[in-house]
RNA sequence: GGGCGGCUGCCCGAGUGGCCAAAGGGGGCAGACUGUAAAUCUGCUGACGCAAGUCUUCGCUGGUUCGACCCCAGCGCCGCCCA
């Protein structure tokens, strides 16, 4: 389904023996996905392994997905030119709690297995970590393009991160791993488990690098840290509006996220070429996306919403409410809505044309809501709607 | 332990005694336009105030000065080099 996705070693031929062997030993082949719970949400950048892992999963194999309690903790310094914030364990904890939620909108969890990093990892004596330090050379990790140009930028690179790898390489011996997979910004953390592996008698790993998915912004991969994401816990409304904002060329990246085909994709770049609107195309993304998690239906209401508000630029059906108990100018309105940020903000927008009531631009910042506007709708921009009841 | 350099608004980064709420860029927001919350163009982007203006902000604490982001001292943190 990803044409880009990379196996390792040996190609695809080795997963299709490894298959084989199970299937013949009846024995569930345990796929290991990590996930570090540093934010509280998972998003369609996660979802790409999420997919691969419930294909083995309806293959009858097992999932083991491990929740980086620990390794968060310590941060992974793949692709980053920076330390990552430290975060507390509670911290966490709390971002782990929600996982397992956003998880089973994919996989089915009766059939997984979920394991923390943080009861293994937090336990390890420096004795054991001290040898599985023998297992690479500093001269190797400094070779690693993240670590190396932190190094000749003078940007700081502590001790703690060096250790990523080693950590997470272990994950794999403690879960007896026969498959990992991960994104391709994973690849040395990923293979380093099959070293691990190999340390303590057990069977390497195979391993299955998916492209990363863009982000909104069209050029940095999706991530909280950039945020560009579509997140698992959006609202319909939200992850069908966020899929529109992508650039054009993107949506042809996302289609390999549902159910149409990289032929299906191809006939719409054909289609686009012939002078159909891209729009269309990406609104039939759009509800594909949305649907995979809150059905059709849902995915149609949002569509509506969507062509509603901002191709009609109609006000939506359902909007917040704010109740006037006394006459109020609308700066101050707004700030106690909550709608801006503070009072100069309001004023700003009020200043660009962009609030309006009952579909006229406001211009007087001190303009006085009273009883009479009940039931009117304040606009601010083209997505903030608070009805004044 | 010693030497040198750094710490500026959401981020990056200029500024080196008053003209600094602080250049420029990124990001964000708004407007116009449109095929969409794409692209492009324009504007805005510390707070309070109708406004004049006031207050808070340039690592922290004190000091010099009519006046400090800019000078001095101490402290903290970061980097590099030497031991």
């Amino acid at each position: 389904m990803f044409k880009e996705q990379v196996f390792l070693p040996n190609g695809l031929s080795e997963i299709a023996r490894l298959l084989e062997k199970a299937d013949k030993e009846k024995r569930q082949l345990r796929v290991k996905l990590g996930i570090d719970p540093t934010n509280p949400d998972l998003h369609l950048g996660h979802t790409v392994c999420l997919y691969l892992l419930k294909r083995f999963q309806d293959l009858g194999h097992l999932p083991v997905l491990i929740i980086g309690g620990f390794t968060a903790m310590v941060g992974d310094p793949s692709g980053r030119n920076e330390s990552r914030p430290a975060l507390t364990h509670e911290q966490v904890m709390e971002n782990a709690k929600s996982y397992l939620n956003q998880v089973s909108k994919i996989l089915d969890i009766n059939k997984i297995e979920v394991q923390n990093n943080y009861d293994w990892l937090s336990k390890l004596t420096s004795t054991e970590l001290l040898q599985l330090a023998h297992l690479i050379t500093v001269n190797q990790l400094v070779g690693k393009e993240a670590f190396g140009s932190r190094i000749e930028q003078g940007e700081p690179l502590y001790l703690h991160e060096v250790l990523y790898p080693i950590l997470q390489g272990y994950d794999s011996v403690a879960v007896r791993s026969d498959i990992e997979i991960g994104g391709i910004d994973q690849t040395y953390n990923v293979l380093f488990g099959r070293h691990v592996q190999k340390h303590f008698n057990q069977e390497p790993q195979l391993v299955i690098l998916n492209p990363l998915l863009i982000g909104l912004d069209g050029s940095k991969k999706m991530s909280k840290s950039f945020n560009n994401y579509i997140a698992l816990n959006d609202t319909p409304d939200e992850m069908f509006g966020k899929t529109m904002s992508i650039p054009d060329e993107l949506m042809f990246n996302y289609f390999s996220l549902t159910s149409y085909t990289q032929d299906d994709a191809n006939q719409f770049k054909l289609d686009i070429d012939k002078g159909k609107n891209p729009r269309d195309i990406k609104m039939l993304l759009a509800c594909e996306i949305v649907s995979q998690f809150y059905g059709q239906g849902m995915a149609g209401n949002a569509k509506e919403n969507f062509i509603k508000q901002f191709q009609k630029n109609e006000i939506p059906d359902s909007i917040e409410e704010f109740s006037l108990n006394e006459p109020l100018k609308v700066i101050d309105l707004m700030y106690l809505a909550q709608l801006v940020p503070s009072k100069s903000e309001a004023k700003r927008l009020i200043d660009h044309g962009g609030v309006k009531l009952k579909s006229v631009r406001v211009t007087d910042p001190n303009l006085l809501i009273t009883k009479n506007d009940k039931d009117s709708v304040l606009q601010i921009g083209k997505r903030k709607f608070i009805k004044i009841v």
